[in-house]
DNA sequence: TTATTATATCGTAATATTGCAATATAATAA
DNA sequence: TTATTATATTGCAATATTACGATATAATAA
């Protein structure tokens, strides 16, 4: 054993797992908070602003397109990453029904 | 190599990182999905409820407790979970944090 | 064409996570 | 006291993640 169950569990629970997956780790939460502060998008110098190899990030950088955190537009030979608001909005739907669940409890 | 640089990171980010770790597995989010459906704090249902042996289960709940998603309350030989809502509170702040910063941005 | 530049992939070592059987602990019940 | 019940911990095997050097790919520049 070792590898998770994802099988057992609804495609949902999967999903939004594979989101929090893709947020677990501070380089990927740094390159995210990286892409909000510069205005326009940004390719490279994510790996002049972290102190990981070029290797590293682009598969951090790999890890937040796969569950479409950031999209990626190619412009010659470099690739402008940038947040893909819709994934952000589908987290916080559901925080939302979180909230919204949590309502008139307590323990 | 294959550790995680952490120390590298702000400690900001390293802490919302660890929120979303704590979120990042199916059995987990499963868990949290089903403390707020039952409308009373439960305990160990969750083994009844999910496909999981107890020792699995018990360490999953660790983990959200570790990470101040639920809370635990021992009640006799039971110990009740629940959900934190101040934890709730921080991811969604930064989500809101996240919102703000992507107005009047595109890419 | 041959550089140059930017990014991705491969291969691999170090470390972390997942899952469970076996066992331990802790609180109540008999 | 000795069960019983509920949960946690230990130990370990299987698998996944992280990091990076080396290398490959892909687009432009000279």
């Amino acid at each position: 054993m070792g590898a998770s169950k994802s099988e057992s569990f609804s495609e949902e629970h999967n999903e939004m797992a594979s989101l929090f997956k893709a947020l677990s780790h501070p380089a990927r939460i740094a390159i995210v908070d990286y892409l909000l502060k510069v205005d326009t998008c940004i390719c490279g110098d994510i790996v002049n602003e972290l102190p990981l190899a070029q290797p590293t990030i682009s598969q951090h950088l790999a890890a937040l397109k796969n569950a479409n955190i950031i999209k990626g537009n190619i412009e010659g030979t470099a690739i402008c990453y940038c947040i893909n608001p819709d994934t952000i909005d589908k987290i916080e739907n559901h925080f939302g029904m979180i909230r919204h669940k949590l309502k008139n409890k307590c323990c």
